[in-house]
DNA sequence: AAAACAGGCAACCGCGGGTTC
DNA sequence: TGAACCCGCGGTTGCCTGTTT
């Protein structure tokens, strides 16, 4: 229930930033006598200042386990995907991060990570693109076609699909990222650090497209996100070109782009943060958000090979996960 | 050099839930 | 039973500092 401060509790209290010699005051009583009452506190340590400031001032600021300096990547990775599951639940998500405070996460969460998502075009309430999805619905039928199986007699057919596909998915990408996103701020955004989690089964679309690379050249790259040598998707005014490079000799393919991808999520939520971060159960694999899924069925390794490689290189195609 | 602006962060405020009397 | 009390949470404010004009 609210309760109004007393008429003592407003007109004696102090307040605006702390001084050293009443930081010291605080400290020197929690350390002898413990934290007790925080209504009490004040009076009892010879301090001029409500409790519940004092309360404030030692769990954000004069606590003995309290950590300071930068967030490091993988409590950045924590708090975004923790943000995702259980929203501005800050005291929740400090739970996770020994020795960081909720008003630290949230000062950090609001002064930075919202921003970041946002210049990535990722909503920061829903964690979903801010893309207009409404455009990526037909592509069902570019997957299918994708995954039929054709005949060299069908390699055009195939690879003008294929290579759509990727444009879109370039597209999407480019919706996603500023230039200076990397491909790991991108994971982490979905939420693991796992490229698994947004490939496609033959290893070529999904995390391995170089982001930071804001040029429409996608290449074809390992699962370790090494360019394979010779492969690429260039994307430019005129449409899609699918190419291969040999000995100095280039094979390309133009294509018209028009069609549009599926952007996926099976996000469900989370009945509480213990439960995700149980060890059956971690955060990398209870990944809500799997953005390439449907892909999966696009098979650009078979693409390749009908480009004319004869020898695709030992990477690949990647394990299955 | 100084004013204006922007970003970061500590602290405050209002509210709601739980407990006590 | 309900008013008072206490605590904690999330949102917001305002100060401080660094950067830009």
């Amino acid at each position: 229930m609210a309760r109004s401060p007393s008429h003592e509790e407003m007109s004696s209290v102090k307040k605006g930033p702390w001084t050293p010699e009443e930081d010291r005051k605080l400290i020197d009583y929690v350390q002898k006598h413990g934290r007790g009452s925080w209504h009490r506190i004040p009076k009892l340590a010879g301090l001029s200042r409500c409790g519940k400031s004092c309360r404030l001032r030692w769990t954000n600021y004069l606590r003995p386990d309290i950590k300071r300096g930068k967030f490091t990547e993988e409590e950045e990775q924590l708090i975004v995907h923790l943000h995702s599951l259980l929203g501005n639940k800050w005291s929740s998500i400090a739970t996770k991060l020994p020795g960081r405070t909720d008003n630290e996460i949230k000062n950090y969460w609001n002064t930075h990570l919202r921003k970041k998502l946002m210049r990535m075009g990722i909503d920061p309430v829903t964690h979903r693109p801010t893309t207009d999805l409404s455009l990526l619905t037909s592509i069902s039928s570019l997957l299918s076609a994708g995954s039929l199986g054709y005949t060299t007699s069908h390699l055009e057919t195939a690879l003008k699909l294929q290579a759509e596909a990727a444009h879109l998915v370039q597209s999407l990408i480019q919706a996603l990222t500023s230039s200076s996103t990397s491909n790991t701020d991108l994971m982490n955004v979905f939420g693991s650090p796992s490229h698994t989690n947004y490939k496609a089964s033959d290893g070529c679309l999904g995390g391995s497209f170089n982001l930071q690379n804001s040029a429409s050249v996608i290449p074809y790259l390992n699962k370790d996100s090494q360019p394979v040598p010779d492969f690429s998707f260039c994307i430019d005014e005129g449409g899609v070109t699918a190419s291969r490079t040999e000995e100095g000799q280039s094979t390309s393919s133009l294509l018209p782009s028009k069609s549009t991808p599926p952007f996926v999520s099976t996000s469900s939520e989370a009945d509480n943060v213990d439960l995700l971060m149980s060890s059956e159960s971690t955060y990398a694999n209870s990944l809500s958000f799997t953005p390439f899924e449907g892909w999966e069925n696009l098979n650009l390794d078979s693409l390749i090979n009908d480009l004319g490689c004869k020898e695709i290189p030992d990477q690949m195609p990647w394990p299955n996960a």
